[in-house]
DNA sequence: TATCGTCATTGATACAGATCAAGCGCGCGA
DNA sequence: TCGCGCGCTTGATCTGTATCAATGACGATA
């Protein structure tokens, strides 16, 4: 059943396509040996859960290739994914025993992974890390407050449109594509995990995406492929600041 | 207008009420004199806006006394508070320019700042403020990120007893209270700011509290006092683990 | 003591999104 | 090639919360 994913991750971090975005992104050459000594890659294929909430947790580690989801439930089911966790991203909490989330493979997921104790040890000791994982959850925090405005008070069309401006726009710099122009990425979620991340049902998510196709704010090819003809427009729809801030 | 608050903060560290939560927490007393020499109080009555969004920010510091809430705001008005600042709690990012919310004193305040700079360079120089501040800031992120399964899933009369059950409990670790009995504790915020904490409107919120009361779950002595004579109860109400998690 | 403003309550009604219930379409394994 | 299952769509109806509209309760100011 599991089939083993074949890997083209270089074994030099310096090859790496997270090398300038990940939580080693500060770190000189000497640095970056020490850490290739303690690191090792895992593969996950969609669907599998990389990390039990309430687990002991033991590695941390950078998303390198593919998306996966944190997320919290209540116990009778209702569920809030509360991260999307794209790569460069950083999943674990140096200092902290158990995961306080599920950690979700939404696609096929390669991590670059550190067992805990020796990542905290060489944070203690590279304070290149420490700044970097300072400024990088300084970041999710910033996310995670625009976040709750999406959660508290916008209409589903406009929280439909804010999570294809924000996958949009991150694909966008991770791909340096054109910045003018049409933008076209694939959806990394199901409508299912859309409506998690939302805080709507599936049913609600299927009938906005598709109203937002028929008043031509974006095309499907498909169901997961999206093409965004005019940006500025998708923005309004989320009900962002007009001035776009793209890529800014 | 501005009508002087006549404010007993003691100007040395060591008598500091939030000595052991702050930002300086880990400090030992060399570094908490040099603090001390770049560190100065400003107070603020309810209702004034320390720092406008948007605006060069410049200063951080730390809430001594009082309460401060966070919060972002769309073009037509809409409002969604985003952190609800309690003594110990750190305001601005080291790093930026600009800040990227409102904060606003919700009661009368005194915080403890540091102009940006001067405290960006102690930084650099004291791990053990740059340690404490992920410390702090991954504590945040945790709390943000239940925040998000309040607004996106809960239901009205969930969310007011979330909030309640968080104030009780931040008010409990505070004042060191007895743990076990009743709590009580004033609620820092109008009906309104509730209502933009929890993503609902004024009306609402005013027909849960009284639901929750008329169902003996919480008392009220006037408009703003709060009784909680089962806090496991208020939990359940809140749809939170059964295990009550106080304190812990 | 009257008056004003702020904060809160309460009621009537409207509506966005949830819920319940089929049904579609496409890829995959037999 | 069939049939099954999963992801998605679409329709009918229900309901929790928003919205609109008064009214009440207190504290401050004159």
């Amino acid at each position: 059943m599991q089939k083993s994913v074949t890997v083209d991750v270089p074994r030099e971090c310096g090859e790496c396509p997270i090398r300038h975005r990940a939580v080693c992104a500060r770190c000189e050459s000497d640095e970056l040996l020490r850490l290739e000594e303690i690191k090792y890659y895992r593969s996950y294929e969609a669907g599998q859960t990389v990390v039990w909430s309430g687990d002991r947790m033991e590695f941390v580690g950078s998303v390198v290739r593919g998306v996966a989801s944190l997320t919290q439930a209540m116990e009778d089911g209702r569920t809030q994914m509360v991260g999307l966790l794209l790569p460069s991203d950083f999943v674990g909490r140096p200092g902290r025993e158990s995961a306080a989330y599920d950690v979700v493979a939404t696609t096929d997921l390669v991590m670059c992974c550190f067992r805990k104790k020796p990542f905290e040890d060489m944070m203690v000791r590279t304070p290149h890390i420490a700044q970097r994982l300072l400024e990088m959850t300084l970041d999710e925090l910033d996310a995670d407050r625009e976040w709750m405005l999406v959660l508290g008070r916008k209409t589903a069309r406009e929280k439909i449109a804010s999570l294809l401006s924000i996958i949009a726009r991150r694909d966008a710099t991770l791909n340096l594509a054109g910045v003018e122009g049409p933008l076209e990425f694939d959806l990394p979620l199901t409508r299912e995990a859309m409506a998690d991340y939302l805080g709507l049902t599936l049913e609600t998510v299927s009938r906005q995406v598709n109203a937002l196709k028929r008043d031509g704010v974006i095309d499907l090819v498909g169901k997961r492929h999206v093409i965004v003809p005019d940006f500025d427009r998708l923005s309004e729809e989320a009900g962002d600041d007009s001035d776009g801030g793209m890529l800014s």
